[in-house]
DNA sequence: GTTTGGTATTCTGTATACCAAATACCGGCG
DNA sequence: CGCCGGTATTTGGTATACAGAATACCAAAC
């Protein structure tokens, strides 16, 4: 009998209960948005484990990844919070994500094809300069979007294991510098140099331009955001 | 009666047994160098639960953490392991480590006092260039603290604690390249420039040196390793 | 009224117990 | 002799139990 191939994918689905408990603790965490209140998320273990009906011990182990995320802050024997960056913290997230989307885009001028390149200025199709500020919040997200198609076409998986984490702390500080943050005109402009070198496979350019574009957010960051501390 | 300030510090410590368990196992496991031989490291919770006198939950935290920094494998429902990283995970780290390493030089150019980048030629006064080749192991140590020193001097915690690790991970894999790796004299030469650089507060040099230097040795390792996969 | 000391409660940290999955071993069958 | 199936053992995953520490609360004294 000849052994029928079925391309089955393994049932388990490959996530255990703690790295389940892990991605949903993460979501709920960046849901909330502790930069908009002022008061402490503490986390709960006991209530945890009740809330979503497991045992304490898988909770620890979310918790300690989240805490190595920098989502979470333990204090020991003391309990678990939602962490909140400081200034400081934020300026050198903003600044290695400006190293590596660098990098990022210097492997996309060696190594990426005509088409992954084109998809990016596909992005931006939609708009044309004059709309930027009508809809600055669906920009917005485009803008980010962008940002994560350099990582993902830069072919590096640490790259963008690393960046992805950098993106969701700094998605949840943009829920709070959206209404504030005007600089979504210039933003598009820099976004299209940026493509054009690309496309150009300048290398050195196409670097130099994406480390200067986000080294540019943390100096704005740096003058205009004090909310934080 | 007036309060008498002490100047006391918190006497905790700070460090938990899942915390001493977490130092202990991976000061071990870089010590086995994996790279060596071909055997397959497992890690017996049980096994180590008793070797170190302590119950399987701190175990299981450490190791969880292990995997998170990437020195250990775990397989659901097999066990764990100590990692072997491929060849692309490896030049994927160097990768990330020369545009890391390249924006601290930028920052050191910006922000770092002479007398800190003076230390850097410090360094390497023991050695002319004639001399190199003979102590080489000396000289590589020499120059693993070279570059930790740059990552030191850019005074950005995030970039410090990422490479923090890359380099535990080069460093195993270095134990293996040590003797084949002839490269000693053309990197002391780089790293005077760099120096020169740094000195000469020119940003864009330092950092467009540092970057090719690593890049260089990635692609030494592209052509030259073999024995990994 | 404020402060200090003690007690109670709560929660983390650690240990242990239980369960299910995976592998290894062994015996039967072709 | 080799392959297949079943059982046993091992081992990781999960749950529960216990102990120590920190906070909260209350009462008593100044």
């Amino acid at each position: 009998m000849a052994t029928v191939a079925l391309s089955l994918s393994p049932v388990d689905g490959g996530l255990v209960l703690k790295d389940r408990i892990y991605e949903e603790l993460k979501r709920a965490i960046i849901a909330v948005n502790v930069y908009a209140d002022s008061e402490e998320y503490r986390l709960d273990e006991r209530q945890l484990s009740e809330d979503l009906g497991v045992s304490r011990t898988p909770i620890r182990e979310a918790l300690c990844r989240l805490e190595i995320d920098g989502f979470v802050r333990t204090i020991p024997r003391r309990g678990a919070f939602v962490a909140r960056k400081s200034k400081k913290e934020i300026l050198e997230m903003i600044t290695v994500w400006a190293a590596l989307e660098g990098m990022a885009a210097r492997l996309i001028t060696e190594q990426a094809s005509d088409e992954d390149i084109a998809t990016l200025r596909k992005m931006f199709a939609t708009f044309d300069e004059t709309k930027v500020q009508a809809n600055i919040d669906e920009y917005s997200e485009t803008n980010i979007n962008f940002h994560q198609a350099l990582l993902n076409l830069g072919h590096c998986e640490l790259l963008k294991k690393i960046t992805d984490n950098l993106f969701l702390h700094m998605r949840s500080i943009r829920m709070r510098t959206i209404s504030e943050d005007n600089r979504a005109d210039r933003s598009i402009i820099d976004h299209m140099h940026i493509i054009e070198a690309l496309e150009a496979r300048d290398t050195e350019l196409a670097e130099r331009l994406v480390r200067q574009h986000t080294l540019d957010l943390a100096a704005h960051v740096e003058k205009n955001v004090d909310w934080l501390d």
